[in-house]
RNA sequence: GGUCGGGUGGCCGAGAGGCGAGGCAAGGGACUGCAAAUCCCUCUACACGGGUUCAAAUCCCGUCCCGACCUCCA
């Protein structure tokens, strides 16, 4: 089975052919760096994280561009709130979440521009624009795209022009249409802005995505992908510039569902709880990305701290068996990927369906390793890696190796070892209170003991 | 008002005309001195009412409920 994704655009699962052989473009649309990331932020991220893993893994040279947004309404707000520059603001914002990106393994993006570092390329878009016709600057400094000049419009979403509501603020002195869309804003008293031909301001949101996309990719590209509210009218209007523009722009769009909470969309109103920061005072990084990862990316993922866990719990056994095998077999896994993981994958990233491949092998495996049967051990152990490499979380990964502990690791398992001496020979005694006290000992700070037919092993919580 | 998603076992979550996804929890069993870990077994669900069909969780009609978007949200 060759690599079938959706197309919102189609709403149908089509097979992908990328417009080069072996390349692949894709631009996602990232944050506005207004404040810290909520685990719905980083979702998106971890979803079309999984999405350039399995194309690298299929064997395409990825191009994956990520923006930053650091200018808007919101971070001027905020700027002036706390009485910082909004660069200031934006620069703060953009550190965070690049670390929460990177406490996830979310692969940086080729290129991350940012939106206040092209102006030029969108001056040139507008000039364009209105060169063709498509846009007209009323004259205030505000620049607009005449929606009703469009060959097509509203393609993504499938709705009628006329039966959107105009927003509450329209400013329908400078509009030639209410529906009209602004590419750029004059700049008001205080705020930050720009030259322009049309007088200075500052990007309308849509501007700017449509600009860096043809700046790094092209006029056409492979896919472009953002979260589902972004489809109206964030993407409509991208594309409405862009095909005024010309530019043939993206061949497929991807949109991930959001995180729910309750039933609702997560946002600001529902509290700062989960904040990236906050959630993972109580899961490790690579567990919070098997939890985002695991639901297919289209659909919504109910968030409750029981399924977080619950979720964390599964990994944890899956990591075990890779750690155990991997002292039965004397080397890491090798990254191998069994048939059903593929195929799952390969139909739209199918990852719950990949995710039941692994308990399979995991089962395999842990029967392996009951009758010693060293083959099969690998051949599990490897798939699982193979898989979990895919999915960003391979427990191998430089990137989650925890820092500090591996200096200590010899000279506590020496420890460990002195005191599981005793306790065996306790044991071979029959003296089983005090082999018992060993354990528990050991467990009162933290090290859990299991009996294996290879011997006694150790893991710290 | 328009556009679009949903409602699946105790819980989380796939599937989209026939063949019990998977996980977590729970109960039973095997192994163990006892545990832990692991394996085996059990728990046969698809909002409601009609319809189509040899066959419906899946398709159609209707109803109820939940949610998203409708001009700067991932």
């Amino acid at each position: 089975m060759t690599l079938h994704l959706y197309d919102t655009a189609s709403r149908e699962v089509s097979e992908f052919k990328s417009l080069k052989p072996s390349q692949v473009s894709i631009y996602v649309c990232g944050a506005t760096v207004q404040g810290p990331p909520h685990i719905g932020h980083v979702r998106s991220g971890v979803n079309f994280d999984i999405l350039r893993r399995w194309l690298i893994k299929s064997g395409y040279d990825v191009t994956f561009i990520r923006n930053v947004t650091d200018i808007d309404d919101k971070i001027l707000h905020t700027a002036k709130h706390d009485e910082m520059p909004w660069w200031a603001v934006a620069m703060k914002y953009e550190r965070v979440f690049t670390a929460a990106y990177a406490e996830l393994n979310i692969m940086p993006p080729t290129y991350e521009p940012r939106a206040t570092g092209h102006i030029t390329q969108m001056i040139e878009l507008m000039q364009k624009l209105i060169d063709n016709g498509a846009a007209y600057a009323p004259g205030n400094g505000d620049v607009y795209l005449e929606v009703r000049k469009l060959k097509r419009y509203l393609t993504l979403s499938r709705q009628n022009i006329d039966d959107l509501q105009a927003a509450a603020d329209a400013d329908e002195t400078n509009k030639k249409d209410v529906r009209d869309f602004a590419l750029w804003k004059a700049a008001k008293p205080g705020d930050p802005s720009w030259p322009t031909p049309w007088g200075p301001g500052r990007p309308g949101w849509h501007l700017e995505c449509s600009a860096m996309a043809h700046a790094y990719l092209g006029e056409k590209f492979d896919i472009h992908g953002g979260g589902l509210d972004l489809v109206f009218p964030h993407h409509e209007n991208e594309i409405a510039q862009s095909e005024a523009a010309g530019y043939g722009f993206a061949q497929r769009w991807l949109h991930n569902a959001w995180v729910t909470q309750s039933g609702e969309k997560m946002s600001k109103s529902l509290g700062n709880s989960l904040q990236v920061n906050e959630i993972l005072k109580s899961v490790r990084g690579i567990e919070l990305r098997w939890y985002l990862g695991s639901a297919h990316y289209r659909s919504m993922l109910e968030y409750s701290p029981a399924a977080l866990e619950e979720s964390a719990t599964n990994f944890r056994r899956i990591e075990s068996f890779l750690k155990r095998a991997t002292e039965i077999i004397g080397e890491k896994p090798t990254l191998q990927l069994g048939k059903e993981f593929r195929d799952a994958m390969n139909d739209d990233l199918a990852v719950p369906t990949a995710l039941a491949s692994i308990s399979e092998n995991l089962r395999l495996g842990n029967q392996a390793v009951t009758d010693n049967d060293k083959a099969a051990i690998a051949k599990n152990a490897n798939e699982i890696r193979g898989a979990l490499d895919v999915l960003g979380c391979d427990p191998f990964d430089p990137a989650f190796v925890q820092s500090g502990s591996s200096d200590l690791t010899p000279a506590l398992d020496g420890a460990i070892k002195l005191a599981l001496a005793e306790r065996a020979s306790a044991r071979e005694r029959k003296d089983f209170a005090a082999s018992d006290a060993i354990r528990d000992g050991l467990a009162d700070l933290g090290i859990t003991i299991e009996d294996t037919a290879q011997g006694p092993r150790w893991s710290i919580n």
